[in-house]
RNA sequence: GGGAGCUUAGCUCAGCUGGUUCAGAGCACCUGCCUUACAAGCAGGGGGUCACUGGUUCGAAUCCAGUAGUUCCCA
């Protein structure tokens, strides 16, 4: 019929798998009026390479919506990237320099074609990537931030917010990143911990001796003070207010002010004010008036403000002054000290806060609506505590600086008219002022790539149009990503979303964890500690990497992963295939779909079976509906590999072997609904599976391919609470000799005689009735009864419902087997303890819940008995002895 | 400085709505098996006072507070 190969080869099955799908264009969502289930990806940037995190990003999409698609929802996973500016244009300046060239070398216009070639040929890598690991997107509705209707959206937004004053252009304290030669919002400031030094410098009074001593611990910006400031409230200074000091070096006349801001615990309690380059100085400057003198150049550099020090390197600039004023004998004192910087979260360059006139987005008009979205419930986050980051956030949010000083992006539609004096605003280009007809000049600046980003989820449907893909599938469903873009993205989508569409951008969001090495360390291509999802899908296979992903994410913890891992995704895959042999070789004929849909249990095998599917499929449907992807994978893995495999398949062989159809068809019944359950986690094996089924063993499957399959509910008539217990006491049985078998190093080849004392009506039965099951499981040549403990009789289990004796030939250790009865009586005994205890106390018998009660009371009932039947025995065995 | 997470077997981690069907899994370890589905496997076993201290409760790994360690986010 089929003869498979012992070992899973997953590189021969997954091979054409995923092209068919493509070819079959399942990925593709039939638009109609059924319900919808959509993902908007998070746009990986075109300059990216998959690593683990976007392989277990995109499992979890995968998953959700390969279920949704079973589930019978219109199905849209919608795949895109983003252009990155900063990222992607720093790449190909690398580029250009190595041929000794920079960007204004050849120009903007040239450049940008650079950019374009560049990311034509080498970027976009990661969408190829993606297929590899089965993403089930679709790819022809592939989006990217600078294709032209995503622009036109840019543009259309960019409008609107400015025709309804929330854009302006101000001069502003930014981040600025000396690098890359451009603004960053607050937001691309990534704060590190530095290790420096607090310099204590002596301003000379400007009349009499002496002079006042600020601490700072960025001496190169003094050149730029314009005051010194104090705490109104502080008595030491209070006096001091209103004179003047020498600004040392720059020997500029400079006020002493009062301020609320200063913190009189820092330092001496007096702070140099530089208004041009700190967020807070800038407040404080604004307040009173001061100038505010940039003494920077946008390289890093000192500018023309910096007098003897123009032209020298920032770092370079600090260890003169400390120089100079140390020979001045104004430097006072050196303190270590611990402070946090602000680097550029693109090059990791020091940022430096910058005075500088740019355009930004008054946020607080949209953050409100956001807020009130989550905290209704309309967008929920999993887990939940990631709301309250996100509301603190909008809670304390800051307008955004969205110019940027690059070319690869955007470009502002904003004019500048010399002779009105004048912005213009257009979403068309414009050549002529409308008013005056004076040419125009473009503003030169491209916006932040998020500024693509956050109209994502309706851009990409091709808003501002209104086309039926946006009818059909906005607002979308869920969102998968990690937390680190909660501000960046997530809480900007869903304010450019009830903004721009009047509704939530997608109703639930999924935070996943990040992916770290065995030692905790984030995986970066820096510390050389990444594991290349590549390697992993050619030594394990994509099935096994997706498997331990899935497996290893619970909800919103890290994942620590070595490449080692991943067996146990290979090991499952390996054993599922395995299964998948033991089964197709067994089978006699090939079923109709019918005959096996209609399967009744017969035995008590088969009423377990069949129940515990029913209950784990719930369970699975659950877990999945509250992303609990891991518990889904986790409940699955164990129903399959432990109840079907150890278990059902091993006692199903007798049955096989006595040419049982019913048998065979109650397998077959189960194991088609496993390969669906799977099948949104290893897409690829248990389609190659399915196949085989569909050719092989069943005519009339429900779906040509499995990625079409209905997701399986089992009928409620097959749960059973008696089957349950009753099976479980066979395999308690079972386990029960098993061990007993270890324990005394019987040969496999060595069958033991069983004696059974049955104490519960219906047992017997029970036990008659899987007799075959026992011998064959518990290599027993015989199963028989008796009254009491047998001779040389070795006791395997006791319970109220039976005792279950394995027959040594020649005379038993009495000593042993005295010691270990005595141990369980003492083990039965103390637990007895416990529950009358609790049954005693009155607290519980009147304050616990009736249930509750009662099962303690069974509980009694059991364990009184077992320690009855346990000393029955013992005496017995003293008896024996005499 | 503010906030959040984590602390459960040697290792990596599960444990949703408090009740010995929760004290679990995988790996590692020990014993015995190549039992013709699988040695990437099977059968059995050892190993944890669920970080610490209090509190709530009839009852806490599970809820609350504090302490310590650790990671992360924000300023």
């Amino acid at each position: 019929m089929i003869n498979l190969p012992k070992i899973y080869d997953p590189k021969i099955y997954e091979k054409d798998c995923y092209q068919d799908w493509l070819e079959k264009g399942y990925f593709k969502p039939a638009v109609s009026k059924k319900e919808t289930y959509t993902i908007v990806i998070p746009p990986p940037n075109v300059t990216d390479v998959l690593h683990l995190g976007h392989a277990l990003n995109n499992t979890m999409q995968d998953v959700l919506i390969r279920w949704r698609r079973m589930q019978g929802f219109v199905t849209l996973w919608l795949p895109g990237t983003d252009h990155a500016g900063i990222a992607t244009q720093n790449m190909v300046c690398k580029e250009l320099a190595k041929e000794g060239k920079a960007k204004e070398d050849i120009g903007r216009d040239k450049f940008v074609e650079c950019l374009w070639d560049w990311q034509k040929q080498k970027g976009g890598k990661i969408i190829e990537q993606l297929k590899e690991i089965g993403c089930s997107a679709d790819w022809d509705r592939l989006r990217f931030t600078l294709d032209e209707r995503l622009s036109r959206a840019v543009r259309e937004v960019f409008v609107r917010l400015y025709e309804e004053g929330l854009i302006y252009k101000s001069e502003y304290i930014i981040n600025w990143c000396p690098s890359c030669r451009t603004a960053l919002s607050d937001e691309e400031a990534e704060h590190k911990p530095m290790k420096g030094h607090l310099w204590y410098i002596e301003y000379p009074f400007e009349k009499g001796e002496g002079g006042i001593t600020v601490a700072t611990t960025r001496p190169e910006t003094m050149l730029g003070d314009t005051a010194i400031a104090v705490n109104p409230d502080d008595k030491r200074y209070r006096k001091l207010v209103g004179k003047h000091v020498i600004l040392p070096i720059m020997e500029r006349r400079i006020p002493i002010i009062a301020d609320e801001a200063v913190d009189m615990e820092f330092g001496t309690g007096m702070v140099k004010v530089t208004p041009a380059h700190d967020p807070n100085d800038f407040i404080i400057g604004r307040k009173h008036n001061l100038p505010e003198i940039n003494v920077l150049r946008e390289d890093g550099t000192m500018n023309d403000n910096a007098g003897k020090y123009a032209g020298m390197d920032r770092f370079d600039c600090r260890e003169a002054i400390i120089q100079e004023l140390r020979e001045q004998g104004l430097l006072k004192k050196i303190e270590d000290h611990d402070y946090s910087a602000g680097h550029c979260y693109r090059c990791g360059t020091l940022i430096e806060p910058y005075l500088s006139k740019q355009w930004f987005v008054n946020m607080k008009p949209l953050a409100e609506p956001a807020k009130a979205a989550v905290k209704r419930g309309m967008v929920k986050f999993y887990p939940k505590r990631w709301e309250g980051v996100y509301l603190d956030w909008l809670e304390n949010i800051h307008d955004w600086c969205i110019s940027r000083q690059i070319w690869w992006g955007h470009q502002l539609p904003v004019w500048w008219c010399e002779s009105c004096q004048e912005y213009v605003v257009s979403r068309e280009d414009v050549e002529k002022c409308p008013k005056c007809g004076e040419p125009l000049v473009r503003e030169k600046d491209v916006l932040d790539t998020w500024f693509s980003s956050w109209l994502w989820p309706f851009s990409t449907l091709g808003w501002p149009e209104n086309t039926s893909d946006l009818e059909c599938f906005y607002p979308t469903d869920t969102l998968v990503t990690a937390a680190e873009i909660i501000f960046f993205w997530v809480a900007r989508m869903i304010m450019a979303g009830i903004h721009f569409m009047g509704e939530i951008p997608f109703k639930s969001v999924l935070i996943h964890g990040t992916v770290r090495d065995e030692t905790g360390r984030k995986m970066s291509k820096s510390l050389g500690n990444g594991i290349d999802p590549l390697d992993i899908i050619d030594q394990f296979g994509r099935d096994a990497l997706r498997f331990t992903l899935i497996m290893q994410a619970s909800q919103g913890q890290d994942l620590f992963l070595s490449s080692k891992s991943f067996e146990q995704g290979r090991n499952f895959t390996n054993k599922l295939w395995n299964a998948s042999r033991l089964l197709f070789s067994n089978l006699s004929k090939k079923y109709d779909y019918k005959e096996i849909k209609g399967v009744k249990p017969k035995t008590l095998l088969d009423r377990w079976l069949l129940s515990r599917l029913n209950q784990v499929t719930k369970a699975v449907t659950r877990s999945l509906d509250e992303f609990r992807l891991n518990d889904a994978t986790f409940n699955l893995y164990h129903f399959f590999w432990h109840d079907f495999c150890d278990w059902a398949l091993e006692c199903y062989k007798l049955r096989w072997n006595q040419g049982d159809q019913e048998a065979e068809k109650i397998c077959l019944y189960v194991y088609e609904k496993i390969l669906r359950l799977f099948h949104p986690i290893i897409p690829f094996v248990t389609e190659a599976l399915w196949g085989f089924l569909r050719e092989h063993f069943i005519d009339d499957l429900p779906s040509a391919s499995i990625i079409n399959a209905p997701w399986p509910k089992i009928p409620a008539k097959f749960r059973d609470e008696i089957a349950k217990e009753d099976f479980e006491f066979i395999q308690d049985l079972i386990t029960a000799v098993r061990k007993e078998r270890n324990e005394w190093n019987i040969a496999p080849d060595k069958k033991s005689e069983l004696k059974v004392v049955v104490y519960q009506k219906g047992i017997r039965e029970t036990i008659l009735d899987n007799e075959d099951v026992i011998k064959f499981l518990s290599n027993a040549s015989s199963v028989g009864f008796t009254a009491k403990r047998p001779r040389g009789g070795l006791t395997c289990y006791i319970s109220p419902r039976a005792e279950v004796f394995l027959i040594l030939k020649g005379l038993i250790d009495i000593g042993k087997e005295s010691a270990r009865l005595e141990k369980e009586i003492e083990q039965v005994s103390s637990f007895l303890k416990g529950v009358r205890g609790k049954l005693l106390n009155r607290d519980f018998r009147e304050k616990a819940p009736r249930e509750i009660i009662e099962k303690e009371l069974e509980k009694e009932k059991y364990l009184s008995d077992k320690l009855g039947k346990l000393g029955e025995n013992y005496r017995l065995l003293k008896q024996m002895k005499e």
